[in-house]
DNA sequence: GAGAACACGTGATCC
DNA sequence: TGGATCACGTGTTCT
């Protein structure tokens, strides 16, 4: 990687180079005041050790400008990210970052609220309903969140069918790669009891959630949703 | 502001204030080493100048470090804002950032698609609907969005009822301080012409949208909204 | 010691 | 002009 800091290439090959080289060298230049020798500081580059130090430097300032221009080069995309933020100064602009993601995230969480939007985490929620009061039948509600994929809904009718359940109401929401879907389930009680029930379909639901996809279907957004909207 | 750069406070009081104070000075401490005397760069500090040019680059120098904390602040509370970013060097977490902003402004987007969400821009859309159909009626599709507040309802309807129209279906949805409605409006092509019933529409809707609230309703979120979702 | 990451003070530039 | 902002090279620290 640093191949070009051998001791044989310290010597600069233009005047932008050397000039780009440290202003603390220019500013001991003889050119700017000829009676006043430079004096070399303590533990600084005289010239046993110059090629050795002065290479050592470069490649120091050289890390140093790569890191500069990672940091910068985010800098300005999220300068596109963000209307109205051309002129800012980088405080401004990550200011208004700030700004927008609590904003974006906000928004992301009252949308989730009101409506039946698909969460970011794998979750399955589910409880009983007034089991007092019918004497033959398990009634279930449940919440279910995971990977969007086309087989998933085959395979949730198919597991639900084995376990001898029957859907009384479903609600399914499908948003930027993830599902949601609302069931509400009906079990007659000889079948199983409430406990054995809730079970299985805890390891039903986790299974489909984790089964990867067996169709050749690439998920919209690659990208990593960790957005907690419940934080 | 700079009240403490005057010239006779130009002295470090502690050790701490003086080693804060560039390690240029610090490089050439005679200290350091004894038979070399530091040189002073030409246009650098000595003594008849030095209270102003010390005083200069010190308060330089402070204005740096206060930009550099103001930068680092907004890094960090960046950082709390975004999970699992707490061993990020910076340009990592802006990396992460980034795709942050681009995956909630992308989802933000999927869901107002999908879902009549009010838009962050006022806007108001008039289209009139199959006009052939019925000789006697105006049928008008309105879809509008602006800033939700208690009152806006009633303003509606008294400016509705004004322009003789009949609300045959409406939708609306309030969300996060703003509101969307859409409403299918009727009017007798003899009270006015399609022509001047829009522009009629589009003034009563402009006045709406634009009126600030009369209660002292404070609107919840004061965060200005400018991502164009259309964007 | 080599590399990465950070804070620092400084010259340049723009109002 | 002085105040604010930026890029730069350097000292330091951690691995």
């Amino acid at each position: 990687m640093m191949d070009d800091s051998s001791c044989s290439e310290y010597l600069p090959e233009t005047h932008e180079t050397l000039s780009s080289w440290g202003h603390n060298l220019q500013q001991f230049n003889s050119q700017d005041s000829p009676f006043v020798l430079p004096l070399i500081p303590t533990n600084s580059c005289y010239f046993p050790t110059w090629p050795q130090e002065f290479s050592a430097s470069r490649s120091h300032s050289e890390a140093e400008k790569r890191r500069r221009d990672r940091i910068n080069a985010q800098l300005s995309t999220l300068r596109k990210l963000i209307p109205t933020s051309e002129k800012m100064d980088k405080a401004g602009l990550l200011r208004s970052v700030v700004e927008h993601v609590k904003d974006l995230k906000e928004r992301a969480k009252e949308t989730s609220t009101v409506l039946n939007t698909p969460s970011d985490i794998d979750e399955v929620i589910i409880e009983e309903e007034d089991e007092s009061s019918n004497n033959n039948n398990i009634l279930v509600k449940v919440s279910f969140s995971c990977d969007d994929r086309p087989e998933l809904f085959s395979e949730l009718n198919r597991g639900l069918k084995n376990l001898k359940l029957t859907t009384i109401e479903a609600n399914i929401t499908s948003l930027g790669g993830r599902i949601k879907c609302i069931f509400s389930l009906q079990s007659i009680k000889v079948v199983c009891t409430t406990h054995s029930l809730k079970h299985s379909l805890r390891v039903l639901l986790a299974r489909i959630a984790t089964s990867p996809s067996t169709s050749n279907f690439r998920i919209k957004s690659k990208r990593q949703r960790f957005f907690l909207l419940a934080s």
